[in-house]
DNA sequence: TATTGTTATACTCTATAACTATA
DNA sequence: TATAGTTATAGAGTATAACAATA
């Protein structure tokens, strides 16, 4: 969307915190800003392979929840936790993938008032072509290095960790 | 949105792509998960400064920008270059600041074809209310160490340039 | 009473295409 | 012809509140 910026506008950003009286809080800023950026690059590049394929991101990433399960079907709360997403996030999802037929609502055997989400034999297909796909055209051409990619692994598990997600 | 799980999910899934062939594209598939997840967090917290305030992520980023120019004024276009975001998102986030009387839209003196987007005293004085909620409340306490922010600023510096964010 | 999930509704942001006005 | 911006329209995800069914 537009031709690369002459300057790193971030890093710009950080020294005029800095002139503006905020020194103390420059950095974090900035390396936030570039989460937010890095996220934004990402997103659209992952967007760009699942779209042939008739998926957004986080119905591929309900999919690819799905394809984890041991059993193979799961609980809409369940899911909802999993993915950090509003239950009705979660409705919704699921009712665009049932009508597209890569997933099938069943009951609880035992409890009447869940419902269990289930891949379809091509709901299942799909997120094995969709996942071939984003570890071709994404993860596996990343462009960071194998030492980065654990560092950021480390200090976003720290963050996360410190953030709630887990324990 | 839920308590936190009993085990970081990203390491699982890590594990799990490494179990399922993948080993490959493991490290970086988490890796690029992690600031997936790390970006929603910070998001939320910097929704939840923003909202009392009246003013979404974008908006803010809108008045930010505008606060920053030398001149007070920005042309629409170039407001779109720098925010990377479509020229009717622009339009869509000038319309509802200008309604709600944070910038006004200007004719540039020379070329007949450029609307120039200008900061309000109001505009000026909810900024920086906005700039200062942030920094105390959200980048003053990510969580993160200087070392680690260093390091991810020269991280996703680094990705940014590739990916040909900046020259 | 509490929990699970759905529905209705609304509000973001984003994108495409068609259009006007100006260069 | 090309550029800047707007409009109309559509789609995505998310959220709140009210509700039904079940525990």
């Amino acid at each position: 969307m537009g031709a690369p910026l002459p300057r790193d506008p971030i890093a710009d950003a950080r020294r005029n915190w800095e002139l503006h009286g905020w020194g103390e809080v420059a950095a974090p800023m900035a390396a936030i800003t570039a989460i937010m950026r890095t996220q934004q690059i990402l997103m659209a590049r992952i967007e760009d392979v699942l779209k042939p394929l008739g998926l957004t991101f986080s119905r591929y990433e309900m999919l690819a929840l799905l394809s984890f399960a041991r059993t193979g079907a799961l609980p809409m709360s369940k899911a909802s936790a999993l993915l950090q997403v509003h239950p009705t996030s979660v409705t919704n999802a699921v009712d665009r993938l049932e009508t597209a037929g890569y997933v099938e609502r069943t009951r609880h055997p035992t409890d009447g008032r869940t419902t269990l989400i289930e891949l379809t034999a091509d709901g299942r297909a799909l997120t094995e072509k969709a996942t071939a796909a984003l570890n071709a055209e994404v993860f596996g051409r990343s462009g960071f290095t194998s030492v980065d990619v654990e560092d950021l692994l480390r200090i976003l598990s720290d963050f996360r960790r410190q953030a709630g997600d887990f324990a």
